[in-house]
DNA sequence: TTATTATATTCCTATATTGGAATATGTCAA
DNA sequence: TTGACATATTCCAATATAGGAATATAATAA
């Protein structure tokens, strides 16, 4: 009865826009945690955080290398994301325009 | 200092399950609140409240008639997830593997 | 062994959440 | 006006959260 932890799955584990942006920092390239902090201006512990979330559900990997630990993005595990989303795709791409007129004629022809 | 509220943006709206299984449904055609607690079972206020979340977020739009209220989906307001994510498919994707190869020349090629 | 560096974890507070039950609001009909 | 129907809201409980500060753990170097 409480809101589903952000650890459960992908949709909820990106609901939280800085994790996006680590997401999209680390399709680019492997970067330890020191390196992230650099980059991105936040404090080390609430890199550790997110970064401990987004292991959890898969969205990123761990490599460790002495006392350092790299990190990088696992974008497969965001395709549940968007198998779910890109249906809708066709409510605003215009590049469907064409189908719905076809699909409307379509409809009509059954009414008659 | 704690998590952003569902209302805040698509994000976070859609991180709910039922949320989402609302969006589908009300995506096909407009419902009245009845007909979606008769289809779905959950029970009426429920369906109201998560209307509600999905209404302050533009994510369904609402038609009253007399006593009824029609709801639905507005997809547009999935763009920004679906911009979000769409990038990340050339990961899973095979069809961007030839596109790979040829980027990775280009970096050799660079170098040299 | 001790100091230093790299990273993770714990403790804290303020705030929202989901679902259920009960109740309120609004609209129509008799 | 009163009752019935359709929907929304309030109150409750249990649970997580994000961020800050402090601290713990692990690995390397001196």
């Amino acid at each position: 009865m409480a809101r589903t932890p952000t650890t459960h799955d992908p949709f909820n584990a990106i609901a939280e826009p800085k994790r996006r942006e680590l997401l999209e920092l680390l399709s680019m390239q492997e970067l330890s945690v020191n390196e992230i902090v650099a980059r991105l201006g936040w404090t080390q512990p609430m890199v550790s955080k997110h970064l401990g979330v987004l292991k959890q559900v898969g969205l990123v990997s761990e490599r460790r290398d002495g006392r350092q630990r790299f990190y990088r993005t696992n974008a497969e595990q965001l395709k549940p994301i968007y198998d779910w989303v890109a249906p809708f795709e066709r409510y605003w791409n215009e590049r469907f325009d064409r189908l719905d007129d076809i699909l409307e004629q379509l409809k009509k022809q059954n009414k008659e």
